[in-house]
DNA sequence: TTGCTCGGTTAGTGGCAACTTACCGTTCGT
DNA sequence: ACGAACGGTAAGTTGCCACTAACCGAGCAA
């Protein structure tokens, strides 16, 4: 999932995808500066985590953004933004203790 | 910021920290299967991005997860999940016209 | 069917980044 | 002041991954 976000090539696919809406393979490459064979690639793996959706209407392949993975990255966020928070304050108290 | 995220050994780091709380390099070293100029390394990014901050205390540096970084990614992931919203809105009218 | 376009796959290569080893500055205890 | 512990930095190596070139299958039009 980050693993995927973790490339500035994919990251840029997401962001034309974002801003261009839903396109083809082919316009992707034009669109993004590597070759089409690269851009399948990413796309496979943005689709393996769930950050991309694709639809085949005729020789073509669609592919869209998925709020699924976008989803599973917030519930992420969120636990690790509360969690974070929660340990922060354990060891606030903790340090509070050891100095008595 | 993802970038940072990218990485497995960061984000055992950046785990260790959240469950275990803030803690000295020294002990993330012994957590993490890692060296421990390795994990310095990997500090390093992760102080760059807003994601942990230090602490010296002594001679040894406590670090701890930092919500500024969390926060900035909390607000790229809205935005971008309201945009690719209204991308794939923007989409369907598109195409709806089109078909008429 | 034949030709054409679109796109996924494979093989191979190059570059980057994560890791370790060695070194050095800093700080505390004795 | 001396030694030890802690940690950041430099240099060097290795492994992985992003990329391209070449190939192949699938669907549409003539």
């Amino acid at each position: 999932m980050l693993d995927a976000l973790g490339d500035p090539t994919r990251r840029a696919i997401l962001e034309t995808l974002r801003t261009g809406g839903p396109c083809s393979v082919g316009v992707l490459a034009e669109r993004v500066p590597v070759s089409r064979p690269a851009i399948s690639q990413h796309l496979k793996v943005l689709g393996a985590v769930g950050l991309v959706q694709h639809e085949s209407r005729g020789t073509r392949n669609i592919y869209r953004v998925h709020q699924a993975g976008l989803g599973e990255l917030r519930s992420w966020l969120d636990q690790f933004w509360g969690d974070a928070l929660q340990a922060y304050a354990d060891h606030v108290r903790q340090t509070e203790e050891e100095r008595k």
